[in-house]
DNA sequence: TTTCATAATTGGAACGTTCCAATTTCGTCA
DNA sequence: TGACGAAATTGGAACGTTCCAATTATGAAA
């Protein structure tokens, strides 16, 4: 079953053509005859030919391959991410290299090294936690364009798409202190990364403009997952003075948060008011529907894919700073069901 | 900011070799002198060389990349079992090219054909619904190795890995006939599929083994996702006799029902029996714990990257078809903890 | 028919690596 | 000192494509 490599010679030899000409329908250039395009596109098929995608790039220097690096798969916020970016990127022609780093800085290396050495013509990345501008240099330096996604990297010359942590933190407890609360909590997250620090400060601002006091004993951090949401909550229930509500790091978190109550007989949405952060789609199906800040995960990735492509067929990368808006969205694990019903029974 | 590409004839020239000598040490041949060596090794460090590895596929036709093809990133046992395989294939020293179909058989298509460009050496496919085998028949009669995944195509002529999806249900569904439920659904999970008909009929098989008759409005469809759970067992309780327990055609579907009887007021586990299918991380933090058929994904994915890069290193592709073994985890969403409790007490 | 522009086609030289066969260098032993 | 095997190094020919400059075919105008 092993056969001899079918090559462009080979297809020419049989249309009766030169490699030149096989080489220009291959690109669908306009300078070749219609009738002869059709032939030598009927040799292709029989001969079984499978274009050598190496060979090319080796002769022309730019590869139609484009990376995509992320710090966590399993969590689908950037499972959707992914799938986002492959939409533009294939709709484009091109192709996408997937890696997963599971946090690891030094994997982050190998990786982005591997990618370099394929020859991409650029890199979506979902940096690592405590990756630093350093660790960027040689890429940047080598003149490939790099989109920073989700996780900003102080200093690196390079353009980032984030999402507006600080202000749709503070929308969401703003909301929570309209319905009333005043014991409300932050949960999840590493304290050391740079979205953690964003959520946090909105958090903050949101309870001081209301004059509320901020207390740092209702900040708890924890794996941004949802094992660690049942953590956080846990911690949170045994404080002296508990908190009713929560804005939780994440959506993972938020659903940990959820399942925590429910281990103390406690419904989220009635007893406990919870909002996530992220608007995963499970978010919308979820008993009780999450109230979330929506950050498209999806959109996210169609979006730095829209900008790393421009940026490629502009051939030289002018740094730009994307924030993606965010917007409260209000289901029900926050209460706001629970209290319409209420309104609509009195 | 775009320089010249460095060859490595340009470190050959700064390092005082030949080209020859610098591509020896490039493959950590023993045939070079120690000293020599580490000279070449400063040069490349010094001018930033970057590998092309397009270059060396060209002139040797054995790529290091593995490529993998899932059917649907967003739901997460495809994206544990990505993680699987890329473990187990980067400490190879392979590279992964991940790609999501999404179900659909032409972008299926599409993407198989442009990882053959590209020169994968192997080939993990969980291949899109409907897809035949005819569809692999190029890729297969070119002589690279495939393995399949989860899901097994008749007629193809390649390895696959599936899991036991028969006695996995069968065991499922006698835990909760011995739990002393009779009126037990099968919820979710798209019909026309080779894992949906082979789990459907490991509960068919146990329910008759336990002389209870089976009732085809109890076999309810759905998408396999958390939406389509909630769908299914909304139907399901619409029944003039509902059922009591239900084992689910996957985790996600789990998830889903256990949000549908939440919002009816139904306690999953303590008023509802729930299983689940394949165990993906969420089950063991959610609440109630999920009771599930552990497939895991995880190890399914190495397992499939050691199989196949078996049959990489061999160079022929002898098929085989494995089928794993799988195991029900009871935790709590079939009841089992509850019931323990009332002991406990009485 | 000749002439010329335009449309099609073509051979050969790259691209950066690996492999082969050949050569040089080295150390050891007679 | 010379000879010899082993160790280390080397030049050149691939690999399959694209690009360039050059050539040939085509058809319209003179």
């Amino acid at each position: 079953m092993v056969k001899e490599r079918v090559t462009v010679i080979d297809i020419a030899r049989a249309a009766g053509v030169s490699k030149s000409t096989v080489s220009l329908v291959l690109q669908g250039s306009s300078l070749v005859n219609e009738a002869t395009r059709a032939k030598v596109n009927a040799t292709i098929r029989d001969l079984g030919y499978v274009y050598n995608r190496s060979a090319a790039n080796l002769r022309q220097a730019k590869s139609k391959i484009i990376g995509i690096v992320v710090n966590d798969l399993t969590n689908s916020f950037f499972a959707e991410l992914a799938v986002g970016v492959d939409a533009v990127v294939q709709s484009a022609g091109f192709v996408q290299f997937l890696a997963n780093t599971g946090e690891k800085i030094e994997r982050q290396r190998e990786v982005v090294a591997s990618m370099r050495e394929h020859g991409v013509s650029g890199l979506i990345v979902s940096p690592a936690r405590g990756t630093e501008a350093a660790d960027l240099a040689p890429l940047v330096a080598s003149g490939i364009p790099v989109v920073l996604v989700v996780r900003d990297i102080a200093g690196a010359h390079v353009s980032s798409l984030t999402s507006d942590n600080h202000a749709g933190a503070m929308a969401a407890v703003r909301h929570l202190i309209e319905r009333g609360h005043q014991r409300i909590a932050f949960l999840g997250g590493f304290p050391d990364t740079a979205v953690f620090e964003a959520r946090m400060r909105g958090y903050r601002d949101a309870l001081i403009e209301a004059g509320i006091p901020v207390s740092d004993a209702l900040i708890i951090g924890s794996a941004p997952s949802r094992a660690g949401g049942v953590t956080a909550v846990e911690q949170a229930m045994m404080l002296a003075d508990r908190p009713t509500a929560a804005l939780c790091f994440n959506d993972a978190v938020a659903f940990g948060v959820c399942d925590g109550l429910r281990a103390r007989r406690l419904e989220p949405g009635a007893d406990f008011a919870v909002i996530g952060f992220d608007d995963v789609i499970e978010a919308k199906t979820a008993v009780p529907a999450l109230t979330t800040v929506s950050v498209d995960p999806q959109g996210m990735g169609q979006r730095a894919a829209e900008l790393l492509l421009k940026q490629i067929k502009a051939g030289k990368a002018e740094p730009e700073a994307i924030v993606g808006s965010v917007r409260l969205v209000v289901r029900q694990s926050c209460g706001a069901a629970v209290e319409r019903k209420r309104e609509a029974l009195a």
